[in-house]
This record gives C-alpha cells, sequence and structure tokens, in this order.
RNA sequence: GCCCGGGUGGCGGAAUUGGUAGACGCUACGGACUUAAAAUCCGUUGAUUGAAAAAUCGUGCCGGUUCGAGUCCGGCCUCGGGCACCA
C-alpha cells in the first residue's frame, strides 16, 4: 500500500518539528566552529517575490549544508523597513506608513516561515523601530564630533509643484512623476559622511577579498576611482581668484586650447549677472536631470565664457568655456581642455571650432593623424617646448616639478568616489539626531536624549515630509544653550540602517550598546548572499561602516563580509522585477498548490545562483513531479520491511553503488564548493532514476537501494528539507536529520575495471572505445587505432603524432 | 556615455583546468494503462543527408592561436545590472 504525497500535511510536520525544538536558535558558543550565513535582508514591500525565494533558498542550502558539515550556524533575518515605497503607498490609500510597513512584515513572516528557512527568529531586526535606529543615531553624533560628518549644499532634483525633493526614479523624462512638472536642480543644505577618508583602504582592502566575484571588486575599485595627477593653477585674467584644475595627463599641458567650468561654478555665475546668454544657458542647466547618467548622455553644450586663463608655460590666452558636462560635485568643477588627446575634448572643439593641436606622438614612431581622432595613449611629447622626447613619465614629473617649484599646483590624488551624502528630505527614515540653533549653529542630540523618535501617526500627502508640518517634533531647546532650536526635519538615506543591521544580529536585545561581545563571536559574516544590483552601493557603504564601527572600538573586524555570493535577478519579460514596474511574480499560488519543497527545488533547479533566471511557471510541474517519484520510490522500498546490512555482488549492484557515490562526490563538491545547486539536483535527479530503474529485491539489492536512497534523502536536506525530514524517518531513522552528519563517498565503490575512451582523428570524434582503467599509454592507442571507424579516416596516411589524454581520449593527427 | 556581466536545441540550462557540445529538466510527439479523462509509466526529440552504419554542419557575428576552442586572444553586435535620492 502506498502513501500520498501530500506537500501541505508533509511540510507542516516538520515545521512544527523545528519549532518545538527550536532547532535554528543558536547561542554562542565557543568551542564550536561557528559559521554566520546571512542573506541581504528584504524591504518589507507587502509580499515576497520570486528574486526574494531565491535568494533566501540559496542561503538556506549553504546554511543547512554548513550545518551537515558540524558547523555552528547563524542565520538571522529582519527588515529593512524605512524607504520610499511606504511613503508611496500612504499617499495612495492613506494609511500611515508604519502601519502599511507593520502589516506588511507580519505578513511576508508567515511566507518566510511557510517556505521552511532555518531563520533564529529570536534575533529578528527591524529598522523602523527605534530601539534600531537609536543606534545608529548615536554613531552618528560620536562621528560628529569627530568631524567624519559635515554639511554642505549638494544638487537635488526639485519639484515645484508639489514643493518636494524627488528621488532619480521618481524624474520621468525630466518631469515630476505625480505632478508632470519639469524639475529643477536644486541647491540645498544636507550631511554627508566622509567616505572619501576611508577610500584608500576600502581600496587596498579589496585585495585581501579571497572570498568575492572579481566583478565585484572590479566594479568597486573602478567606483573608488583613484587616479594620481596633478592639480594646477591658472591664473584667470582681471580675476583675483586662479582657476584650479586636476588632471592626470600633465604631459598634454601644451595641447590646453581651451577651459570649461560646470555651470555652477562661481566664474560662470559672475559672467552671467552681465551676460543674459550665459545666464539663460546656466538656467537651461538647472532642468536638466541630476543622475549622472542623464548628464552623461545628454548632449554636450556650452558657451564661451568672454574671459581667458592665461597658460601657465607658454603665457597665452586659454579661452573659458562655461559647459554642462563638467560636474560641480567632481573634483575642482573645472577641467583644461586637451581636444588632441581627450576624446570629448576633441569631439567638443570640433564642434565649436576650437584648435586642436597635437602635443604627444606614439612612441613607435608611427604617424597619426588628429584631424580625424583624439590619440589617447601615452606617447613622446612634441610641439612642447623644451619639453619635446619626453616620455610621460618624464613629463609628469618635470611638470610637476615646474609647479611645485613656484607653488602653483602640486601632485595629488583624485578620487571618483564621493562623499556620501546622508540626508533624505522624508518622512518615513531615521531622524537625522542634530539641533539647529541661531547662536549655537548644529548641535548634536546629546545621548541622554536618543533616541530621537520618528512619531508614527502621521498623514502623508507627497508635498514635503510631515515633520516640518510638525511642531511637536521640530520644537525644541538647544542641549548647549538652553534656548529655543529647532530639530532637523530630514531623516537618513535608507542605506545607512542596511550598513550595519548584519552586527545587530549577534545582538539585537541589547538597549545599553550598540555592540556587545557577542558581536566578536559572530562577526565577520561568513557567506554573504544578495543581488548583484548591490554590487556597488550597499556593499560599499557596509565596508565603510565596519571600518566606522571599527574605529570606534566596536568591532575588530576589517572586513564585513568574508565570502560573497552575488545571484542573479529574477527577471520577468526580460526585465528586472521590481515594485516599481509592477511585473513582480507572486510566489504564494505556487506554494499553496505544489508545497514549498517543489518551489524551492525549482528555483535551485532552474538556473546556477549567479546567472539571471527569466522566470518561467513552466517547469515547476517537473520540480513537484520529481519530488512524487521520490516519495513513492522510497515508500515502494520501505514498504517489505527492515532492509538488512549485505554486501554488493553483482554487477548491476555495484553499479548502483559507484553511481550513489559518484553523486555524493558530485554533490558536495557542487554546494560545498562551486555553489551550482542546479546541477546538484541534475545529479541526484540521475541517481533517483538509476533507483527506480534498478530492480532487485534481494536482500542484497534492497540493501544497495537503501544505501541510494539514504544518500539522497541527505543530499537534498539543505534543498527541500521538508520531504527530506519525513522520508530520513521512513527510512528507519530515529533522530532529526538535522543532526545527520553530511554523507562521505566511498572510494572503493567508485573503482571502475574498463573505461570509455574517446577516440578523434584530426580533433574530430571518430570512435568510443572501451579500455581496462589500468591499461598503459601504447595499450590505449594501439585499441585506438584499431578501431575500425579510426581505420576508415587515416587508411593510407601518415600518422603525424597522437595525442593522448589519460582517461578521456586519443586523437590521432595525419 | 562610462563600469560590470551574459548570449549554447522549441525552452531553462550542462560541459568544473583548452579535450566526447546539448547532462538534467520542461515542452512537443508517439505508445502503455483507463469506459474516458487526469495522474503515472515507456519511447523519440539540434539541423541536414542516409534503409542503416555513419557523414556534414552547428555554442551571437567576423578574424586569430592550437593536434583540438562553447572555453584563450583581437574586433564587433545584442541583452541585462550599476551610475551615488528605488531597494
Amino acid at each position: 500500500m502506498t502513501t500520498k504525497y501530500e506537500p501541505e500535511k508533509v511540510e507542516q510536520r516538520a515545521r512544527d518539528y523545528w519549532d518545538r525544538e527550536r532547532c535554528f536558535e543558536v547561542t554562542e558558543d565557543p568551542d564550536k566552529e561557528k559559521f554566520y550565513c546571512l542573506t541581504m535582508f528584504p524591504y518589507p514591500s507587502g509580499q515576497l517575490h520570486m528574486g526574494h525565494v531565491r535568494v533566501f533558498t540559496i542561503n538556506d542550502v549553504i546554511a543547512r549544508y554548513q550545518r551537515m558539515q558540524g558547523k555552528h550556524v547563524l542565520q538571522p533575518m529582519g527588515w529593512d523597513a524605512f524607504g520610499m515605497p511606504a511613503e508611496n503607498a500612504a499617499i495612495k490609500h492613506g494609511v500611515p506608513p508604519a502601519e502599511w510597513t507593520y502589516k506588511n512584515i507580519d505578513y511576508m513572516r508567515e511566507q518566510l516561515k511557510r517556505l521552511g528557512y532555518a531563520y533564529d527568529w529570536s534575533r529578528e531586526v527591524t529598522t523602523c523601530r527605534p530601539e534600531y535606529y537609536r543606534w545608529e543615531q548615536w554613531l552618528f553624533t560620536r562621528l560628529f564630533k569627530k568631524g567624519l560628518v559635515y554639511r554642505k549644499n549638494a544638487i537635488v532634483n526639485w519639484d515645484p509643484v508639489d514643493q518636494t525633493v524627488l528621488a532619480n526614479e521618481q524624474v520621468i523624462d525630466g518631469r515630476g512623476w505625480r505632478s508632470d512638472a519639469l524639475v529643477e536642480r536644486r541647491e540645498i543644505p544636507q550631511w554627508f559622511m566622509k567616505i572619501t577618508a576611508y577610500a584608500d583602504e576600502l581600496l587596498d582592502n579589496l585585495d585581501n577579498l579571497d572570498g568575492w566575484p572579481d566583478s565585484v571588486k572590479t566594479m568597486q575599485r573602478n567606483w573608488i576611482g583613484r587616479s594620481e595627477g596633478i592639480e594646477l593653477s591658472f591664473i584667470v585674467e582681471d580675476e583675483e581668484e586662479p582657476l584650479t584644475v586636476f588632471t592626470t595627463r600633465p604631459d598634454t599641458l601644451m595641447g590646453v586650447t581651451y577651459m570649461a567650468v560646470a555651470a555652477e561654478h562661481p566664474l560662470a555665475t559672475k559672467v552671467a549677472a552681465n551676460n543674459p546668454d550665459i545666464a539663460a544657458f546656466i538656467e537651461e542647466c538647472k532642468t536638466s536631470h541630476a543622475a549622472e547618467a542623464m548628464m552623461e548622455t545628454m548632449e554636450k553644450k556650452g558657451l564661451p565664457l568672454g574671459i581667458s586663463a592665461i597658460h601657465p608655460i607658454s603665457g597665452e590666452a586659454v579661452p573659458l568655456w562655461v559647459a554642462n558636462f563638467v560636474l560641480m560635485s567632481y573634483g575642482t568643477g573645472a577641467v583644461m581642455a586637451v581636444p588632441g588627446h581627450d576624446q570629448r575634448d576633441w569631439e567638443f572643439a570640433r564642434k565649436h571650432d576650437l584648435p586642436v593641436t597635437q602635443v604627444i606622438r606614439p612612441a613607435d614612431g608611427s604617424e597619426i593623424d588628429i584631424s580625424e581622432a583624439a590619440y589617447l595613449e601615452h606617447g613622446v611629447l612634441v610641439n612642447s617646448g623644451d619639453l619635446d622626447g619626453l616620455d610621460f613619465t618624464q613629463a609628469f614629473d618635470a611638470i610637476a616639478q615646474r609647479f611645485e617649484a613656484d607653488g602653483s599646483g602640486r601632485r595629488t590624488v583624485n578620487y571618483r568616489l564621493r562623499d556620501w551624502g546622508i540626508s533624505r528630505q522624508r518622512y518615513w527614515g531615521t531622524p537625522i539626531p542634530i539641533i539647529y540653533c541661531d547662536d549655537c549653529d548644529a548641535v548634536a542630540v546629546p545621548e541622554d536624549q536618543l533616541p530621537v523618535v520618528l512619531p508614527e501617526n502621521v498623514t502623508v500627502t507627497g508635498e514635503g515630509s510631515p515633520l516640518k508640518r510638525m511642531p511637536e517634533f521640530y520644537e525644541t531647546t538647544c542641549p548647549n544653550c538652553g534656548k529655543p532650536a529647532r530639530r532637523e526635519t530630514d531623516t537618513f538615506d535608507t542605506f545607512v540602517e542596511s550598513s550595519w543591521y548584519f552586527s545587530r544580529y549577534a545582538c539585537p536585545d541589547n538597549d545599553e550598546v550598540m555592540l556587545d561581545a557577542r558581536e566578536a563571536y559572530w562577526m565577520p559574516v561568513d557567506q554573504y548572499t544578495g543581488g548583484i544590483e548591490h554590487a556597488i552601493l550597499h556593499l560599499l557603504y557596509s565596508r565603510f561602516f565596519q571600518k566606522l564601527l571599527r574605529d570606534e572600538g566596536l568591532s575588530s573586524a576589517d572586513e564585513p563580509f568574508t565570502n560573497l555570493l552575488t545571484q542573479g535577478m529574477v527577471l520577468k519579460d526580460g526585465a528586472k522585477m521590481s515594485k516599481a514596474k509592477g511585473n513582480t511574480v507572486d510566489p504564494q499560488d505556487l506554494i499553496n498548490k505544489y508545497g514549498a519543497d517543489t518551489v524551492r527545488l525549482f528555483m535551485m533547479a532552474a538556473a546556477p545562483p549567479e546567472q539571471s533566471l527569466e522566470w518561467s511557471d513552466d517547469g515547476v510541474q517537473g520540480a513537484y513531479r520529481f519530488l512524487k517519484r521520490f516519495w513513492y520510490a522510497t515508500d515502494r522500498h520501505c514498504a517489505p520491511g527492515t532492509v538488512e546490512d549485505i554486501a554488493a555482488s553483482t554487477d548491476a549492484q555495484l553499479n548502483l553503488r559507484r553511481k550513489t557515490h559518484q553523486t555524493i562526490a558530485k554533490v558536495s563538491d557542487d554546494i560545498g564548493r562551486r555553489y551550482k545547486f542546479n546541477t546538484a539536483v541534475a545529479a541526484t535527479m540521475e541517481l533517483l532514476n538509476a533507483v527506480t530503474r534498478f530492480d532487485d529485491t534481494s536482500p542484497a539489492g534492497r540493501a544497495v537501494v537503501q544505501e541510494a536512497l539514504e544518500s539522497i534523502v541527505l543530499l537534498l536536506a539543505p534543498i527541500v528539507p521538508h520531504i527530506c525530514h519525513e522520508l530520513w524517518q521512513q527510512l528507519g531513522h530515529d533522530g532529526s536529520l538535522l543532526v545527520a552528519a553530511w554523507p562521505a563517498t566511498d572510494e572503493a565503490a567508485l573503482v571502475q575495471d574498463m573505461i570509455e575512451i574517446v577516440v578523434q582523428v584530426n580533433g574530430k570524434l571518430r570512435a568510443r572505445i572501451s579500455v581496462a582503467a589500468d591499461a598503459d599509454a601504447e595499450e590505449v592507442k594501439k585499441l585506438a587505432l584499431a578501431d575500425l571507424n579510426v581505420q576508415r579516416f587515416i587508411a593510407n596516411k601518415v600518422i603525424r603524432k597522437t595525442i593522448l589524454v589519460p582517461g578521456r581520449l586519443v586523437n590521432v593527427v595525419v
């Protein structure tokens, strides 16, 4: 008699067991080897989407596998609970963001539990709770006193109708997403964290992150963008202040034919005062988008300012332009243009009939035509007076010395990385703990007045932050002088919360200190898994925060994440699934229909973790069918009763045993080293197929099947834990599968007498031959040449050479 | 525009260090079982040629290195991610 596979019931029983036994709650145990296994925590958007299921399942598989390896595994879960969607929902439905968020969290927590993830729920962290964000407010005030946070003006997207600051994604074709008004660039004062102070360490430490993908490290290196160059000053006619520029190519200095400043540059502002054309141009630049991608792709425009700088070597006048592609926030807001040796300068010069001068020639003496394109390579200087003939390094040094001698320039290092602007003019975020006093300026909220609690019962309209309309929030007194003062109403960028939550999981209940001794036990995270879209910002900010925490004496770890796995996106219709695009797929339907194990299995079988995965409803059936086959195969095998331990003897029995141990070896490598869960699933499917085909109910045959099925249960336990929990007991085991050890490969079972060798002639496959596993090279070649089909292709030809790849192939070259 | 990835049958993917291209699964088709359907089981499934044995072509495009290239090199095309206020 067979029992039906009913995933709903099977999974309920497994979950009840794990809950009852508190299987996944861990405490610090110095005698055990810890393994901290973490995914990027989710934003509580309402329901889980396929991207969540993918990343959480990947991480759960690793956590459960490591546990079977005997590690003491911590896998926590929490909520990145502040953010824009809650405000958008509030505008749309009139529900306060807090209420909406907590409701979503409750629903999504149940979904996660239904999926059977091995989380230690006792450590749950929710970033919108004061007991969490108070500590980042506290850290902020410490950094403020240390000088690592400061205030300066920065450009934002301003919606003049809604009277509010817009995120880049809320600007659509230059217009506000709700008001449809033309968006303006506006400068407002904002708080910044000095990430640039750690630029070199963030860059250098990448070399030690062996457990990170090269692609992510490369992206971060390029993002930091360290470049060595010279900062030098040009005297501007009739101006007191010289114009300072940074260049990595001082060797091209004699090729400077014009200079350009940003629209926001003081020189441009000054000229605009008496020049309506320039004023209009600057005004036009104000309506452009704040995002760099937009700046880089828009048409390069500029106007001559009508004033000139003096070339510091030749003494010639160099015309000054204002241009929309020069960024005020990068470098000095001014550039020297060398159209002969910079492609963008070249194109701009062509368009505006500015002279193009060649000052570099190729070192190999080849001819170039500067009128066709800019020559970008390093070479030898020409048309540069006494610098002619120098190479790049010599010219760099000569020019650096010349400027350093008279104090008008210096060698310096420039970074593409900018300081991190953390102010947001939004309500649903951590209040920035600053008080503004007319006499004392900006004052940090004293420690004993923290946290600054965000009021949760508010109405959000979409026109500015509700905090600005709440005197009961912003009216306060100066902690310094006691006079009436005003609280900061801006909140933190939500990346602040996600930059240290992984440490807080170690001690989420501590209301005395930010981090305690438990942090030292668990940190750093051994395995961090998350989307590739976070390759730069979140991961770089988290690395930065780790260094801040270390330098505050709160942690001893230099880096937060030892090993990083970046999973690809789940795409729908070729695009990233996102709340904004509304192309999400709700996995709940699939869970209801097939159970969590089927969904987990399908996600793992469909693609390797690092690749993006185009979502399709097909294929889930296959995963479900496999689990049913697995269930019935075990059921059928167990029905006759106890299995005796009898050694395999027939060829078929030995073959199945070999397949079993080949599979153990393969899956161990796939999960433990390669993180290729799709091929691990395929291998166990092959093994089950072999079990199903194996037709031998003799005592020895049943013993071999018992071993094969037990192996499948153990190998699949991390991926489909519920069904394995039940089948493990059915196979006669009393204890929990969770404490079972990962299976070991029996090398003796892998031994084969005969192996297959491929025979090629001139690299083309012509035959497969069977040879003794211990046959020597000559014997294999002899057998290869003796094959009839091989003979057809080498007949009447001279064998020039024979290549033998031991155990694999022979290639006969004729 | 710049940086980082990807492109293999009808589809998702496999091929781990330059050595059998298409494992495993899905779909489709054929068959078994059934009064019937569902479920399940068995078989076929890159293209072309062939009765078969087998042969030729084939991993986005063009070229190169090699006895041998999906894999390495050069140049393109195309799709995806990131570009600092989506998370």
